[in-house]
DNA sequence: AAAAAATCCGAGTAATATACTCTGATATAA
DNA sequence: TTATATCAGAGTATATTACTCGGATTTTTT
C-alpha cells in the first residue's frame, strides 16, 4: 500500500512491480490484494498493462482499514474482538481482566486510524 | 494474578483452588505459575498448605509485567520486538512502516504499564 | 487472430506457535 | 509416614498463518 501511495499520480502498478521491490513471492501478493480490492481500498485494472491503484487519496487511507481488512478486527483477545461480543466466555459479567483488553483494543485501533498512508510517506527517509 | 491479588491479605493460595474458580487445568497453569515465579512477580510456598503470593502489593504489580512475563517483549511486528532490533529484516533503514509498528508498540506497553492489579480489583463488579 | 501480460479465484500445503499434558522429583505439614 | 503441594523438563496436538498451485478471464500488443 506504500508502493501504491508512493505511485499515485501514475497509472495503476502491477503485482510483479511491487513484489519485486519487496522481495515478497508475486502468489503471496496476488492474495493480499485480492483481499484489499474486496474491502475497496484498492481498484484493480484487468490485462495486460494492467495491475492496481488506491481507491482514494493516499491521506484518505488510514493503516487502521488495511490491517484490520487484512488480519480480522484487532484485539489482544479473543472475546473483545468486534462482532465475537460474548462467545468466547460466559462469565463477561465477572471477568475482571475483560476491561484491560477493551482499552488495549481501543488505543490499538485509535494509533492506526490515526496514521494515514499519506503521513507514512511524507515522513520518508532517504531512499525512495 | 487477579485471583492472588483479591488474595492477598491471607496466605499463599494452591493452583488447585485457582484452577478450580477460573476453570483452567491445574497442570496449565502450573506451568504459568513457573515462569511468574521466576519473574518474581510471585513467591511460591512448598508442600502441604502451600501456594504462591503476590511477592509485592497489587498496587505496585502491573499488567505489563505479567504479560510481558507470559507471553514475551509485546510487539506487533518481529521487528520491533525489544531485544531483536534489526534481526529481521535488512532494510530497516528505508523501511516506512516500521515506525507505524513501534508508535503502536509503545502505546501498547503504555495502556499496559499504567494498569495494576489494584486498579483491575478496585474496580470489579458484583460477584468476588 | 494470436500471443502475451496481467488480474481473478478456489483449493491445497507446510511450517510454526500455542495451548496443553505427562511423568517424576522434591519439599513441607499433619 | 502420608498427603499435599510446588518444581521441572519433555512431549503432544491443534490451529493459525504464510505461502503455493492450477486454471480461468480480461485486456493490450504484435
Amino acid at each position: 500500500m506504500v508502493v501504491l501511495a508512493l505511485n499515485y499520480r501514475e497509472g495503476p502498478t502491477s503485482i510483479r512491480e511491487i513484489a519485486g521491490k519487496e522481495n515478497i513471492s508475486p502468489q503471496y501478493l496476488e492474495q493480499i490484494f485480492l483481499d484489499l480490492r474486496r474491502a475497496e481500498l484498492v481498484n484493480s485494472v484487468r490485462g495486460a498493462k494492467g495491475g492496481y491503484k488506491l481507491a482514494r487519496p493516499p491521506s484518505e487511507i488510514n493503516i487502521g482499514d488495511v490491517v484490520r481488512t487484512l488480519e480480522g478486527p484487532i484485539a489482544p483477545m479473543e472475546c473483545v474482538a468486534e462482532g465475537s461480543e460474548g462467545d468466547c466466555c460466559e462469565r463477561t459479567q465477572e471477568c475482571l481482566t475483560r476491561g484491560v483488553w477493551e482499552k488495549l483494543r481501543d488505543r490499538m485501533n485509535e494509533v492506526l486510524d490515526d496514521i494515514s498512508l499519506e503521513d507514512m510517506i511524507s515522513s520518508r527517509n532517504i531512499n525512495p
